[in-house]
DNA sequence: TTAATCACTTACAAACCAGTCAGTTACAAA
DNA sequence: TTTGTAACTGACTGGTTTGTAAGTGATTAA
């Protein structure tokens, strides 16, 4: 058990970090929901609005699984019709610079 | 048609390079793959070792797509047993910067 | 002679993801 | 009275991803 650092090795704590990460950036709507939620609260209708192509239920299925991680914070009003809004959470602000640059690779390989 | 940018809006341009970018990241593997071979080139089995929990079968698709998108070079030698090369490209090595801070993403949320 | 190494391929199955479509509640407007 | 709106839910289905298991060919080591 020397102190030596192995940098190119990924260890299990990396793994697991690597694994979170995954979690909040994979599928095809997860990114694109975020980034209409980084700069303002939204309502459910409009997150709909911005992204036409994504179904209700699974727009819906992924808003619940991002309050799940803690990316989002949902707040429902008592109102009819109903408003529910939908904001990033303080992890959710903290990793977004990141978020914002993912696109960024995607400039490589147009 | 004013010049007025609207930053919180994504338009078609960002809708692909989302795409793209994605296709690089996603998938439980790739990003796995792309790790290990950022500081060198390495040989078929030795990947196989450093993520033994891959299928042979799948590790070989996800070193092929990543070949085909353009982050990695392939090199075979003609030898027996044969031996094979997986090396980061120029674009794989524009973007691993970006790769190796993603797994700070995760750190927010274990 | 048999087993092992290396980089694959193929057939098949299970798991997961995403999509359609219909239905729900409560009110408001036509 | 019918229609519309908002935010959902659940059944069902097709597609993609991932996994399992077996086999290939050339060569060396035991």
């Amino acid at each position: 058990m020397n102190g030596i650092k192995q940098p190119e090795l990924i260890v299990e704590e990396d793994r697991l970090l690597l694994k979170k990460a995954l979690e909040v950036i994979c599928g095809k709507w997860r990114l694109f929901i975020l980034l209409h939620l980084a700069d303002k609260t939204r309502r459910y209708s409009e997150l709909r609005r911005l992204i036409p192509d994504v179904s209700e239920k699974v727009l819906i299925q992924e808003l619940k699984a991002l309050v799940l991680l803690g990316v989002l914070e949902k707040q429902s009003f008592n109102e009819v019709p109903p408003r529910v809004e939908y904001r990033l959470s303080d992890r959710g602000k903290a990793v977004m610079p990141l978020l914002l640059q993912i696109k960024e690779i995607g400039r490589h390989f147009i």
